[in-house]
DNA sequence: CTTCGTTATATCGATTCGATATACTAGGGA
DNA sequence: TCCCTAGTATATCGAATCGATATAACGAAG
């Protein structure tokens, strides 16, 4: 789930782990509020399945130091890099620069397209945020097959709201939900009318829509 | 999360793991189809806390039999089994059936009340199914401080929309969470009201003021 | 000069999920 | 009779994610 996001942006342009939290948070919102404590681990796994590789930035002046080693004492950890700083080691804070690779790509594209695991409201959103990478067929293949389980989800919840061992609040929640599923299968109508309006051209031209940002 | 569902249902009655699954999936839906490999791993937290005790169904005959040892052959122990049931052992699979403890009513309300970790949907649904256990003044301060979030969850998702970087299919994500986020206040608003005209009534006084001082 | 906010990487424990294994019963055909 | 499937029931495993926390560097404010 997490791959698939950071890979979208590498897609685009080589970024460091604080820079992809960012654009995720700040370009989608709630949907992809992601914590450093799933994004680190994900890079790193990234990278060890060859998807991505970490580049150094060109403008430190000195090659990245080894991570100081535990001395058993925080001062002493302190003063060696303290001695460093005064040495006259003034590079910035190194940071890890990610490149997609071709592998990465791959991947990506799996990912995009692949019908595993879209079955939570967050992939599919993660996923239609990247649909500018799908051909339009799979873009439409994409939207339907999340209409078909928001249907079902729809039967489920419904069902669920017909129990009438519930009390109000929990009655006010059960239909609620069922709002928010209505809303999304309307919202899933709309876009899957937009496809086939804009898919009833010639070919799958994959022309880019997207700023340049 | 799991924990105050699994102990809101045993206040109502004792319940075996598989029984707590179904209520919670065929009472509130999707908000709380919980898996076997977070349920079970819950309820045995819980024992460890005090929070439940197992108990003994009454309509065994035999005294529930140890596990099977492994003897290194599928068969074997197949074998075991099959001795089992012919020796007139006819009763059913233990079922480990909890009830719940005054500390675990303890520490329902202590869940059900607290400002901890209430921030995700799937928190606020499940504390909001349970609010009949709430006084009226905690019940209003509940969903109150669930708005105060959600405004807050508004102006970011809004802020989201305005980057102008997003192309067609993010910014129709973009736009879709902030409808919801937007009926969600809506509902919120309409559960306040209900409830401060319900809590004008003579019932509940709080004494201690749950509100401004 | 010290403190504070921001940028930046990383790890830890806890929770949850999905897949899988095991055990037993009941019913429906071949 | 014998097997196959479906349902009930408990349990564990590895992987993903989160929230908290630690470490580190640096610029601006005071």
């Amino acid at each position: 789930m997490l791959d698939l996001a950071i890979l979208g942006l590498l897609e685009e342009r080589d970024l460091h782990g604080y820079e992809i939290r960012r654009q995720l948070r700040d370009g989608l919102g709630l949907l992809a509020n992601v914590s450093f404590g799933s994004l680190y681990p994900a890079l790193a796994r990234l990278e060890r399945a060859g998807a991505v590789m970490a580049t150094e930035p060109v403008d430190r002046g000195a090659p990245t130091r080894s991570p100081v080693p535990p001395t058993g004492s925080l001062s002493g950890e302190r003063a060696v890099l303290r001695a460093r700083r005064l040495a006259g080691n003034r590079g910035r804070r190194s940071k890890k620069v990610y490149r997609i690779t071709d592998a990465g790509r791959r991947m990506f594209a799996d990912l995009l397209a692949g019908t595993g695991s879209a079955d939570d409201a967050r992939s599919f959103g993660l996923k239609l945020a990247f649909a500018r990478h799908l051909a339009p067929s799979a873009r439409l293949a994409l939207l339907e097959r999340r209409r078909v389980q928001l249907r079902q989800s729809l039967d489920d919840v419904r069902a669920a709201a017909h129990d009438d061992a519930l009390d109000v609040y929990a009655r006010s929640v059960v239909e609620h939900t069922a709002e928010g599923v209505e809303q999304d299968i309307r919202w899933l109508d709309r876009l899957i009318e937009g496809e086939r309006a804009n898919g009833a051209g010639p070919e799958d031209r994959p022309r880019e829509g997207a700023g340049t940002r």
